[in-house]
DNA sequence: TTATTAAGAATAGTAAAACTATTATCTCTA
DNA sequence: TAGAGATAATAGTTTTACTATTCTTAATAA
């Protein structure tokens, strides 16, 4: 009985990802607390927002303590760093998958609009991460993770490269279609933040946006994209 | 001689807004301490990150009370949304001077454009407000401004009606050329967006653009947004 | 001229946030 | 069974983000 327990103690089930030594001072993909973090911080950051969370509210809703929140994270702003990390690599996995047999660059194109829209209703078989609660906090929170004064200093250290390798994806997807497209990295970065910003402003500041997205759903944004980025891109 | 001095003390400078109330305790506008809060906290702001700021600092740096600043701010994130809503009506402002007379739909959005962009370059004539500080402030710090929890909060006394109005003449603008664009609004502040993003990923992300700013130089993200928008609204 | 008001300064707090350090305990593994 | 690694428990410190109160001075109105 115990041996079953300790086992289960260490089982790390489902997707892991390897993520930037920079992005964490303990990889808590790694362990049973540290996966508890994980799911608990999206839970929270989602309900009461990245400006009033804290590692003590955390460490009180994991019934643990804040010291053992800071092994793991140096601070909140790492913890952001590191749910956003692993979003865009989830997001960019599952292009991966999508497009794997897909020679029409076409249909190439539109599969990763919308594997970028529709990340959050796949599910990544893990436990401890909610897909559909982390991209409500990408939408929300993300921008903070790069509009910072350290920017440069974290970007030497690598903590940008999956949003920055995903945004290469499109981008050669985008020449793929049209290799004389002026802007493929703009366009592709653009799109990106497009996804965001559109879905935040339906549902906080409608007059900024022509879509609407009821109950979640993100059709109208997906023809929206499609509709921007064709046009631009078709020649 | 004391005349003078208290009488200097009183006087109001160059351009002045109206902010909507929730922006502010009292108009920083209107006396010397205030204008002086607004001029040194886009100094610092820009200096240190929003994150580092704090009332005390900035006190210190104007030689008054960090209670002081509390009189006219309730907080830094109201002091930012004041600044941010400040820079909005700036621009609101130059495009309304600049298509004064200009009938042409096509010529119209270009100059938007361009205002959009250049608002850095173009001055107040008021001394307590540096559009080219602030205007690095907006691309760094403004997405903070709605990217919080308390947005529909916010939204609701109307914080955000000097970006919403400034999106509003820009789609207007766009309808204008085409009647039909299905996405005038979407794209108006993907406009924004967009303007400010590209530049920040240029100093800070390259390999998430396509465009150079040097030494401040926007003409290359000025001819990109022309090529973005005129393509996307034409027929 | 004086009384009133408003602006700002000075002082002195508090509560919470954002950490750090130390020691103890517990469990797994060699 | 000893040692390593993970987590807990405890107890701090510093800084931030405020609030409250009193005092002084300048502007203004009667």
């Amino acid at each position: 009985m115990t041996f079953v327990i300790s086992k289960l103690y260490n089982v790390i089930t489902g997707i892991k990802f390897s993520l930037n030594d920079s992005l964490y001072s303990r990889d808590p993909q790694n362990t049973e607390l540290g996966q508890r973090i994980l799911k608990h911080s999206i839970n929270l950051i989602d309900e009461i927002g990245l400006e009033d969370f804290t590692f003590k509210k955390l460490a009180l809703e994991i019934e643990s303590t804040e010291a053992s929140m800071y092994r793991y994270f140096e601070n909140k702003h790492q913890l952001l760093l590191f749910l956003t990390s692993w979003y865009w690599q989830w997001v960019q996995y599952l292009i991966s998958i999508h497009t794997l047999n897909i020679d029409d660059p076409e249909r190439r194109l539109k599969i990763i609009i919308k594997s970028i829209i529709n990340a959050t209703s796949e599910n990544a078989l893990n436990e401890y991460i909610n897909e559909s609660l982390l991209h409500r906090i990408i939408i929300n929170e993300s921008s903070k993770a790069y509009h910072t004064h350290a920017v440069d200093e974290e970007n030497k250290h690598g903590i940008f490269s999956s949003y920055k390798e995903l945004a290469e994806t499109i981008a050669r997807a985008i020449l793929a279609i049209n290799p004389s497209f002026p802007y493929p990295h703009s366009l592709a970065s653009n799109m990106l933040e497009m996804a965001k910003n559109q879905v935040h402003f339906a549902q906080h500041l409608p007059r900024l946006t022509d879509i609407k997205v009821p109950k979640g759903d993100l059709s109208e944004l997906e023809t929206m994209m499609e509709f921007f980025v064709m046009k631009l891109v078709k020649d």
